[in-house]
Formats: C-alpha cells, sequence, structure tokens
DNA sequence: TAATATTTTGACCAACTGGTAAAAGTAAGG
DNA sequence: CCTTACTTTTACCAGTTGGTCAAAATATTA
C-alpha cells in the first residue's frame, strides 16, 4: 500500500476527506450522495473515484482516521497522575474536541445511531479494550480512596454524553441558548459536576 | 383535517407510523427509503402513499407525535415539589423513555444531528420556551436555598445528554458493557450524580 | 344482492444513484 | 521539446428512488 506522494495526491486526497466529513456528518453514509461530496470538494465525481475506490473507501477511510484521534488521549490517562486532574483533562480535552471539531463528532454519532454497521468489531475490540484500562485505573483510584466510589463505566458514559453533546446537539443548544459560545459555560459546569461525584 | 375512521385507516396509519419509526430511527430520513418502510409494514408502496402523502409526511407525523411526548414531562415538573426530587423523577422517566423507546430517541437525534432541517421552528419556540420556564423554576429554588447554586441550562442539557446517551450510543454500551440491561446501573449513576451536585 | 365507496395493486416514470470506460488534458523528467 | 506517467473529463450505464395512475379487489351500505 504505497503512500500518497506527489502534492496533487496529497491535495485532492485531503480535499475528498474533508468534504466528506463535511457531507457524510450532515446526512449520514446513507444520505449522503458523490455528488454532493464532489460538489463540496469542487472535483468531478469520476476524478473522486481516481483518488477513493468507492464511496465506502472514503467514509471508512474517515472513520480510521477518526477512531485513532479518539482512543488516544483515553491511553493518555496517567494512572499515578491526580486522579481528579487527570480525568479533568481528559472530559476538557473531549469538550474541546467538540468545540472544535464538531463533524467529526457527528461522523462518529451517525454511525453508532446508526447501528455501528463499519465499526462494529472496532467497539467490540478496542474500545472495550481501552475503557477496560481505564475502569481498572479509576477503581484503583477509588480503592486507594482518592476517588469517591463510582461506577466507572458510567462515570466514562457520562463524560462521553455530557461532552459530545455540545458538538451532536448543537442545533438544539443554540436554539435553547441562543447563538454564541456555550463551551466556556459548559466546561465550567462540567468540571463542577466532576469534581462533586469524585471528591470523597 | 378529518381523523381516521375505519378500523383499516385506524390499523393501516399506525402499522406505516411504527414501520416508518423503525426504519427512519435507523438511517435517518435521506438514508431510508418508502421501500424498506413498505417492506417492513408489510404494505406495497403505493398503498402507503395512499394514507400519507408522502415519505416526508410520515416523517414528519412521527417528529410531531415525539416531540409532544417529549415536552410532556418538562411541563410536569412542580415548582412547589421537593426540588431534588422533581428532578430526580424527571431524570429518571427520561432514563425509562430511553430503556423503553429508544428508536424514538433516535429519531430525534438524527434529526438534530442533521441539523433539525424540519424543526429548528419548534426548538426556537416551544422547546426554548419550555426550558425557559424550567430554569426559572430550578433557579427559584437555589435562590431559595434548595439546592446548590447550578448553572440550570447545563444541568437540563446533562441530563439529556446521559439518559439519552444509553438509547442513542445503545450499540456502543453494549460492545463495552456486553449485551445485557444496564439501565438499573446506568440510573443509580444518574442519580447518584444528580444527588451530588445539586445537594447544598 | 346490487350499487357505492374504500382499499390495494401492477405497471410505469423521470430523476437520481454509485460506478465505469475511454479519451482528452496536464505535469514531470530526460 | 518530447515522451511518459499522471490527472481530469465527457459520455454513459444499470439499478434505485419517490411518486403517479388507472384498474382491480374488497368492504360497506341500501
Amino acid at each position: 500500500m504505497s503512500k500518497f506522494e506527489t502534492r496533487i495526491q496529497k491535495k485532492n486526497h485531503s480535499a475528498i476527506m474533508l468534504a466528506g466529513l463535511k457531507i457524510f456528518s450532515q446526512f449520514g453514509f446513507r444520505g449522503s450522495t458523490l455528488d454532493q461530496i464532489a460538489a463540496e470538494s469542487g472535483m468531478s465525481k469520476p476524478n473522486i473515484l481516481y483518488y477513493f475506490q468507492s464511496k465506502d473507501a472514503i467514509y471508512e477511510a474517515l472513520l480510521a482516521q477518526l477512531l485513532t484521534d479518539w482512543l488516544k488521549p483515553v491511553r493518555d490517562i496517567n494512572p499515578n497522575g491526580d486522579p481528579i486532574e487527570e480525568l479533568l483533562t481528559y472530559a476538557k480535552h473531549k469538550i474541546m474536541m467538540s468545540h472544535l471539531y464538531p463533524r467529526e463528532s457527528r461522523l462518529y454519532a451517525n454511525e453508532i445511531i446508526q447501528g455501528a454497521p463499519r465499526i462494529g468489531g472496532v467497539l467490540k475490540g478496542e474500545l472495550r479494550e481501552v475503557v477496560a484500562t481505564l475502569v481498572k485505573i479509576i477503581n484503583a483510584w477509588s480503592d486507594a480512596g482518592l476517588i469517591r466510589a463510582v461506577n466507572a463505566h458510567h462515570l466514562i458514559f457520562s463524560i462521553w454524553a455530557t461532552t459530545q453533546h455540545y458538538a451532536d446537539f448543537d442545533v438544539q443548544v443554540q436554539a435553547v441558548l441562543g447563538k454564541g459560545d456555550h463551551f466556556p459555560d459548559a466546561e465550567q459546569y462540567l468540571e463542577d459536576m466532576l469534581r462533586r461525584i469524585l471528591t470523597v
């Protein structure tokens, strides 16, 4: 599998990925068309299929990229760091991601809601593993009396849910709060929430 | 606008709604086809269009129904009740809805993620109003010293996010925790979380 | 049971879908 | 500058899409 070498290949490849992200994250896989991606990227449809074998291939390239970026910060949680600060750092990282890359979050949400037909394996494999590791760390922390005893799995879910909510349900947040940047308030609430839950 | 009268009309109308819910909640509006809904309901495509004017009409009927059911329990929150118990009752109701009607939650999630092109008006109108009322109630409670001072908007968002997560991201939850009913644990975590946040 | 109203179907359509083939256009190296 | 390799486009295709229409089948009523 050769890497993209020429500048044209590099440019077009990333243009397609960018356009695909925009379209797929808005309409889901089945709701998106190659024509939309072509229009968005300013390229012709056959030209897109010169760089990617199929519509599927674009979508899967996006998901693969996403999952890598997604799991890294979980792995970066340090078992020997200060528990509350470690979890807070992770949560803040997640909400920042929702702020800066809402489309990635929506792409993932779309895939999961629709039953994760393409990444079911990764969920039951890599994701499950990474979560299991984190759960052990959290449980060790509470066993050591460093944080309050909580259900680690559901703590993780609540962090994911609350942070991704601001990307996935952005339209609703904006409708309720009015247009503007609500992430500072969201982050502050989240920090308060986590400190309350975790403090012994 | 005449109501459906004959038993055949009543039966077929609800059969289409049920099938539409199943299909639309899984694939989103654009990803769903009338053929799928026809197959799911056991009816022919032209017969479906005899009861509903268009694919759009089915989808919109589902959303309208949903929003009504959705907003009612928010309106039922009693300003004169015990604050923590009122909010806990609401949160438990929401998680029960995620448990019993995950498809409705997913249908709504799909619509919001895709930018709420059909219910933007309701969001900025009815939903916003209902939330504003609840925010006033919550703020009155904290002013009275009955609950801790919190950002009411983000408290509401966190309840929505955490409860709906178990319906919308069900596949992910099952992948991480294994197959089974995880709602009792989720409810317990949620209760713990809310009590911690709200208790003075 | 005959007349009427409702329900269902089969055949069909134009627009759109993902994808292909071959030729035309463009860049890079000698 | 000319050959070669890469890039892009035009024209096209078969399958699918939401939706229509008139006829057939079924229920309802007189």
